[in-house]
DNA sequence: TAAAAATACTCCATAGGTATTTTAT
DNA sequence: ATAAAATACCTATGGAGTATTTTTA
């Protein structure tokens, strides 16, 4: 069965009259009987009942009517949904996040989605760390990541999306909190509160600090930014993360900039090849939203 | 959107090869290239990733290929159904009837429908009058009406299920109960419990009562027949009615057949002209419980 | 280089058009 | 008598076939 015989049927029952329902179907009347004829052929059924005067539906054609109009329907819909997706304008991204964007990037990001492709379903695994992430957009399982770079070898392309700089945090009463500016070299004595060995920006921090002559003492790792922060403020021993992290919500808390202060870059990245037509939508939603230098609204001074 | 598309769709995207598909299809390989190309025109959408080696489906191949499915597989049943109510297979008959139909006639009635048309869905009125019911099917309200003619005038067919006669019912201790066999003419003096009106039974009975000479005195009306033989049992009066009512279920009641009994009939029917191909398939179905003489597997006999 | 999809072309089945007839009110 | 559907016949679009070329793993 067609669907331009069951269009057909639906226009002739709606109409109950072969000329007007040839008419809205831009077509003349003679092979619009035929057709209907054929139909009922195939199905073995007589549908309408006509006379000169009137067409009336049979039992059968009644049922034909209704569930017809549903198929045809949710055929346009079908259409509609595969046209959408066609153009990127409608599917689901798997986001992997980094937990240090979660609280200023992924809100921004998931806003200007909402506003500009409300087709789009973001589903969003946060707290991953930059090895995870990679494995997972390799592998599939994940169409885009928001990481910390470097990107560990392969078939990985990525969008910068912030530039951001290592800065020291440490419980109010430190005696270097007396400086307005540190030097990585000036904590080689101190104790660490890190984020986890794989972290991104954990990476970045031992190579600066091999850089500079020592091996940071870890006293203890937290994978969460607000844990790590606790632990400083508890006085388990110093901080050093992106300044971007940093809002002024506790005042056991003391935020420095370190002089030549390493950077941690936050990137969108994908598998490498051919990414979807949405995935090439979203980070087109994205570029805009990328900036290089730290975080501009707030002020991570003091 | 054409099915045929839609079809070729489906198996190309199950089979994940062009020329296993064109077999499945029973077809040649060029023309189902064409004509998945001419789908991915249509929806303006690239649905199948071809290499010489494999073929994968687009994000907007996946969704195409689930709901086509769906459609498809609707489609198919919808094209059952309708055969089945064209064939009088399948639908619904609004099915009146007599309130003294309900327990004898009724029940085999069901109980065979279920049996030989298991997609026919009765729906049934019962408690109605004859008057009522050939209305209701004149003015397309029931499609079938079990009633005891006879029938007002027009339009209206109909086909015998039972030859059922008038017995008389008194209570227990009545001087009448001496006798194996009574007159009409004897009951002249007597107080009736009758059916309504308009009843098919009482029209019969006043009938009767007039060619044996008398006008019956009306002492009780009673629409159902549980409620009449408890007023006949309570000694307000006598009773008469068909003998398939009667069934032993009380001491303080007593049956008598009537000489030359006036015939009381049960008949299904239905509006002149051309009933449906169901109502045709249930008339069939009820042709061979029809029988012309009172209750066989009862004996009303006392 | 070999398997598979795409292209080039040919053909014919059938959807759709026009002219006319039949039918029911 | 008339409106409307059915029939008869014709045309041409496009679906499907065969032969061949292109592509990529």
């Amino acid at each position: 069965m067609d669907t331009r015989l069951l269009r057909y049927f639906v226009a002739v029952a709606e109409e109950r009259h072969f000329g007007r329902a040839a008419q809205r179907l831009h077509m003349a009347q003679p092979p619009l009987s035929q057709q209907i004829k054929q139909l009922e052929e195939q199905l073995d059924t007589q549908l309408l009942v006509r006379t000169t005067r009137k067409v009336e539906l049979t039992p059968a054609g009644e049922l034909l009517l209704a569930r017809a109009r549903v198929l045809l329907l949710e055929l346009e819909q079908l259409e509609r949904d595969v046209r959408l997706v066609g153009q990127g304008a409608a599917g689901v991204i798997r986001l992997g996040s980094t937990g240090s964007a979660t609280f200023r990037l992924m809100p921004r990001l998931i806003e200007a989605a909402a506003a500009q492709m409300p087709g789009l379903q973001l589903t969003v695994r946060g707290e991953m760390l930059t090895p995870q992430m990679t494995e997972a957009l390799a592998e599939g399982r994940l169409d885009l990541a928001i990481l910390r770079p470097p990107v560990s070898g392969q078939d990985i392309e990525y969008m910068l999306l912030e530039r951001d700089r290592l800065s020291v945090v440490l419980p109010a009463g430190h005696p270097l909190a007396a400086e307005p500016e540190l030097e990585l070299a000036g904590l080689r004595h101190e104790k660490f509160i890190c984020y986890p060995q794989s972290s991104a920006v954990n990476t970045v921090l031992v190579e600066a600090c091999r850089r500079a002559g020592f091996v940071p003492a870890v006293a203890q790792e937290a994978s969460e930014t607000s844990t790590l922060l606790s632990f400083v403020a508890a006085g388990l021993g110093i901080g050093v993360l992106p300044m971007s992290q940093y809002f002024p919500h506790d005042t056991k808390l003391v935020f420095r900039p370190l002089r030549n202060a390493p950077a941690v870059d936050l990137a969108i990245a994908w598998k490498a090849g051919n990414p979807s037509a949405l995935v090439r939508n979203f980070l087109e939603l994205c570029a805009p939203l990328a900036f290089t230098e730290g975080p501009s609204d707030e002020d991570p001074a003091d």
